[in-house]
RNA sequence: GGGUUCAUAGUCCAGUUGGUUAUGACGUCGCCCUUACACGGCGAAGAUCCAGGGUUCGAAUCCCUGUGGACCCA
């Protein structure tokens, strides 16, 4: 018979049809109803290019969890978002047009980052689209939209409302590059080499000189104590007597404090606002007055004397000069400091006062806590990350930033009293260009307002994603069936900050958790194992990969190489030998395509002995899907199709299925198994391959509609005939062995004995070897 | 300094509750067009399972110590 396929090899460009076939029939529509599984999808961050390959194989598996809860019979909402707030695209679009944020007019500003999103997300939804995602791409949202915005500041009216937000002017992690303050979760740690200076303080009133090790020397003129650990026995003589700063000339006092540790320096620690966290403690609990040294530009300050207006690394430099030409340097270590860095300008932060907004969310650690430990997280050990970052949370959120592509702080100050008013929560609002909607001062009945001008922290937009999704404020009915979301995918290293403040906000807004499930991806790092990034040239463009090997190739690559969980190396050559396997699924397909389906037959041991195997397999693999697990099933799909499958019994039953010597019954039997196989296999591979599989199920007929309209194929648990696999596996290699000894063609004839325990087979393999 | 995690052939990786000869893939080297597939088939070489110690009749697997890497936190 001729086979109904005829192309020998699996060409990714039928994948532009069926892909068209999909949208036009809007096979993956969602519909509130029955069993609801619902996706709080990662809105990916256009923030330049290319898009990273190891976030197009994260999507790839996030359609794998949609394209599984669809076939265990769900209905899936499975949105499809960008997220477009904050400072990326603001850093983009600076450096694009080679302009400076402040110095721009506000609105036409956010006009240019606009449209250097807009190009940016046209290339993600191409790359969305073309890897097959079955998401709702109809309605995708955008983070920075009227509806978006809204929402975020709504919910912000609500904790407002509930006294949840409060104002401080409190010592504050500034990046000056950009010009805002940020929160501790945007901060990363590096090892910079620094000078260690080892300065030369006069004590007041003696000839002695106390030696005071620093890593920041320009902070001298901000200097308002000296301590000593109360232990340190080199230094009792001189506590409560007062130094001298050098250069500065100015006295402080010299106290002693645990903080200070006598093996860091000289023991001896000057403390000045404010060179680390440690500084900021120490002036609240010793009651020290702050001296402003750095401004909100990144340069000293008219108290740095001779130094104001230098920046601060310039500072640094040319005071450790004149120190050490007044002969006030002891010594210089070169060490390696663990330097806090802004993670978006990567340039060490400094700590600088300033009024903010800060969230309430120190009360809510231990509520916190107790709703992550029941979240089910995949792999579990990274519930842990999320647990050590609550350990260490020590203050409440800043949510405000001196920044302009973000969403607006929805606040009016009175004009006379500066009482702050928010409004009405449901429209959205642009306090810096709108007319204010209060019309009369609640404190003082003053008529004129100020709006304000910062905007939010992006993770207050971001940690609503699953109240937007679910239509939280905007139709209760739908929000009832799809609040709590069912599974939260994302990368690990945003658990500190997506993670934690989408449940903070949604417990203060819900008072319940999220989602039931947290699903945690590692990075995708290049072939040698280093992290991708611009600067060493080592990104991967996933756009030419795909459409060189298709979205199923790179789809398999991203199950099969991908452990859940752990980092994972992209190389395209790896992406490049998975398209074998599609090769060998495709030509199974092709041969098993010439014959006829049959729907039951009375089955022989070879078949019972694959059908058994097969059983296996839908076992595994439904235990990897329940895990969100498709590492698990491709590989064992792989190895079973490849090595027992095709490598052994297909050729054992070839001879049947063609019916040489062999009756109706037995080549029945034969045609059965294979086709039985192959559709269970189809099945199992939908969520992970879906193009292939379903061009490849409506090719050989085995329903009339799309594959992805099926369920998953249930195990049936046959007898265990699992226990011939090694006899028969080896049997055949052993046959293999001697014809290549004897120098035989396979399909020579040979005389060997088939051994007792594989009797019950012996028609087939009589047939297949051509034994006599 | 604390935490998480990893260490298995040239490379990547599997190994479920400890049980004969350690899985598969890529790569390498032979041989082979055998009517689904040369994007294929068969075969071969290649591993002190990071080191040391312990528990055990038995350890890649469990425990301890150390070494090296990745990440997180202070």
């Amino acid at each position: 018979m001729e086979p109904k396929i005829k192309e020998t090899a699996w060409n990714p460009e039928i994948e532009k049809q069926i892909l068209k076939q999909w949208e036009d029939s809007k096979i993956y529509e969602f519909r509130p109803e029955g069993d609801i599984f619902v996706i709080d999808t990662p809105p990916p961050y256009p923030s330049g290019r290319p898009w990273h390959i190891g976030a197009a194989a994260h999507y790839a598996q996030i359609d794998m969890i949609a394209r599984t809860a669809r076939m265990e019979g769900k209905n899936v909402l499975f949105p499809i978002g960008i997220d477009r707030n904050g400072l990326p695209v603001e850093m983009y679009t600076e450096k694009k047009y080679n302009i400076r944020m402040h110095e721009t007019d506000r609105a036409e500003f956010l006009n240019l980052c606009s449209t250097a999103l807009d190009d940016l997300e046209a290339e993600m939804i191409q790359i969305m689209k073309s890897l097959g995602l079955s998401g709702n791409f109809s309605e995708y949202y955008r983070t920075d939209s009227e509806q978006y915005r809204s929402l975020t500041q709504a919910t912000f009216i609500e904790l407002w409302k509930k006294g949840m937000v409060y104002i401080a002017n409190r010592p504050n992690n500034y990046d000056w590059v950009t010009g805002t303050t940020i929160a501790d979760a945007e901060i990363i740690y590096e090892d910079i080499p620094t000078k260690l200076v080892y300065m030369k303080f006069k004590i007041k009133d003696s000839d002695m000189i106390l030696t005071i090790a620093s890593t920041r020397p320009e902070l001298l003129c901000a200097c308002q104590a000296i301590i000593v650990n109360p232990d340190d026995e080199r230094y009792s003589s001189v506590v409560g007597k007062n130094a001298v700063i050098p250069v500065i000339n100015r006295e402080v006092q010299i106290r002693t404090h645990p903080s200070a540790e006598k093996e860091f320096g000289s023991g001896a620690v000057m403390v000045c606002s404010y060179g680390d966290q440690n500084d900021v403690a120490l002036f609240r609990e010793l009651k020290l007055e702050e001296i402003v040294a750095i401004g909100k530009n990144g340069r000293m300050t008219e108290v740095a004397g001779a130094y104001s207006g230098l920046k601060v690394k310039q500072a640094r430099e040319k005071i450790i000069e004149d120190l050490q030409n007044q002969n006030l340097v002891e010594k210089i270590e070169n060490i390696n400091h663990r330097t806090p860095i802004s993670e978006r300008s990567k340039i060490p932060i400094e700590i600088i006062a300033m009024e903010e907004y800060y969230l309430r969310q120190k009360e809510s650690v231990e509520k916190i806590k107790e709703l992550g430990s029941k979240i089910v997280f995949h792999p579990s050990m990274h519930k842990q990350i999320l647990m050590n970052w609550l350990e260490s949370i020590t203050i409440d959120w800043p949510i405000s930033r001196r920044r302009f592509y973000g969403t607006e702080i929805p606040i009016w100050y009175c004009k006379k009293c500066s009482e702050p008013h928010v409004p009405e929560p449901g429209k959205y609002y642009r306090p810096w260009k709108d007319a204010c909607p209060i019309s009369k001062c609640t404190k003082c009945g003053a008529t004129e307002f100020v709006g304000e001008e910062r905007t939010f922290d992006t993770w207050m937009d971001s940690s609503v994603s699953p109240l937007y999704v679910s239509k939280y404020n905007r139709d209760e009915e739908f929000f009832k069936k799809t609040y709590p979301a069912s599974i939260r995918p994302q990368s690990k290293d945003i658990v500190r900050t997506w993670l934690y403040y989408t449940i903070l906000r949604c417990e203060q807004l819900t008072g319940v958790t999220p989602w039931k499930d947290a699903w945690i991806m590692g990075y995708g790092v290049d072939e040698h194992g280093a992290k991708m990034s611009k600067s060493k040239g080592n990104v991967v463009d996933p756009l030419p990969v795909i459409q060189k090997f298709g979205a199923d190739t790179f789809r398999f690559w991203s199950a099969s190489e991908i452990n859940l969980g752990y980092d994972f190396r992209c190389s395209e050559q790896k992406i490049e030998t998975t398209k074998k396997f599609l090769s060998k699924l495709w030509n199974i397909s092709r041969f098993l395509s010439g014959f006829p389906i049959i729907k039951s037959a009375k089955t022989t041991p070879t078949d019972n002995w694959i059908l058994s195997e097969l059983d296996n397999v839908v076992s595994e693999c439904r235990k990897g899907f329940e895990d969100y697990n498709f590492f698990v099933p491709s590989t064992s799909i792989r190895e079973f199709t490849w090595n027992l499958f095709a490598a052994h019994y297909i050729e054992m039953v070839k001879g049947r299925a063609y019916s040489t010597g062999f009756s109706e019954e037995e080549r029945d039997a034969a045609i059965f198994t294979l086709h039985k196989v192959l559709s269970t296999l189809l099945l199992l591979l939908a969520p992970i391959t879906p193009f292939i599989t379903d061009y490849l199920w409506q090719q050989i007929q085995y329903s009339d509609k799309t594959v992805h309209k099926e369920k998953f194929p249930q195990t049936e648990n046959p007898q265990d005939w699992t226990k011939f696999t090694k006899s028969i596996t080896e049997f055949n290699s052993n046959v293999w062995n001697k014809k290549k000894e004897q120098s035989l063609s396979l399909k020579d004839a040979i005389e060997m004995e088939i051994p007792e325990d594989l009797q019950q087979f012996a028609k087939d393999l009589k047939a297949m070897h051509n034994l006599r």
